[in-house]
DNA sequence: CCTCTGGATAGACGTTCGTCGATATGGTGA
DNA sequence: TCACCATATCGACGAACGTCTATCCAGAGG
């Protein structure tokens, strides 16, 4: 289950991408997530787990969703994981997942487009 | 310039991930949008421009930050402007290019994760 | 112990992506 | 008209990606 704890991609924070200029490493940051993010199974996933009952969904509940192989949702869970995105935990016999909030509403914070700004001189 | 109009890319809506599953449509929609955002060079050069007085910027301003070959910058801002995210508008000898700030606040209300839905029975 | 089932990992393969140098296009100004 | 500058397009090449099949690992239950 390799890495389960946020990297530091999550610290790749929050002032809006139209306030200042984002630095190099900003950049690299945030392209992680949003990569994650720019596949459709990969999204679709990610919101089946967040609007499931509780919160939380089993991979058996998820494979059967797609017309899709197991180990490829698994590959797919694997990368939305170490991008710190969802976290898996192993009870009995299935494996469930859940969404990690935080770094959703930090994306949508960088992403919330701030005034514009204007020159006045 | 190709296509400036946004495209039904930017017609994938609104509901945040959390509430309900995406459809399969929604997804793909989506995911090219993030895909857009991918890569650290076009996110640096989406906040230049957003964050460049004026709320515009032209070519020239954006090819001298980076380190890279002035058609790689034109294919990046050619990505960044046919998944609708900016434009770009020839004046005299120069490009100028905009952010679209509807396609961003859409995407970031895409992500605010709404109330985790609990299992209450 | 063995077997079954859920899930992860490994390796292969075709496709897409980011980058480059070379070249085309379009506007400016002598 | 011609030379020059700012951008865009083209074609190539290696790296990264998404998918598959085959296989491995971990619990559950006989």
């Amino acid at each position: 289950m390799s890495k389960q704890i946020p990297l530091s991609a999550a610290d790749a924070c929050c002032s809006p991408l139209a306030r200042a200029p984002l630095t190099a490493e900003q950049a690299v940051d945030l392209a992680k997530l949003f990569k994650a993010l720019s596949d459709p199974v990969r999204l679709r996933l990610l919101s089946l787990i967040a609007s499931h009952e509780g919160g939380e969904a089993c991979v058996c509940d998820l494979v059967e969703v797609f017309d899709l192989s197991q180990p490829t949702i698994s590959h797919h869970l694997k990368v939305l994981r170490e991008s710190g995105l969802i976290t898996g935990e192993r009870r009995g016999t299935w494996v469930y997942y859940r969404v990690h909030p935080e770094v959703l509403s930090r994306l949508s914070a960088v992403l919330v487009p701030g005034e514009t700004p204007v020159v006045t001189a």
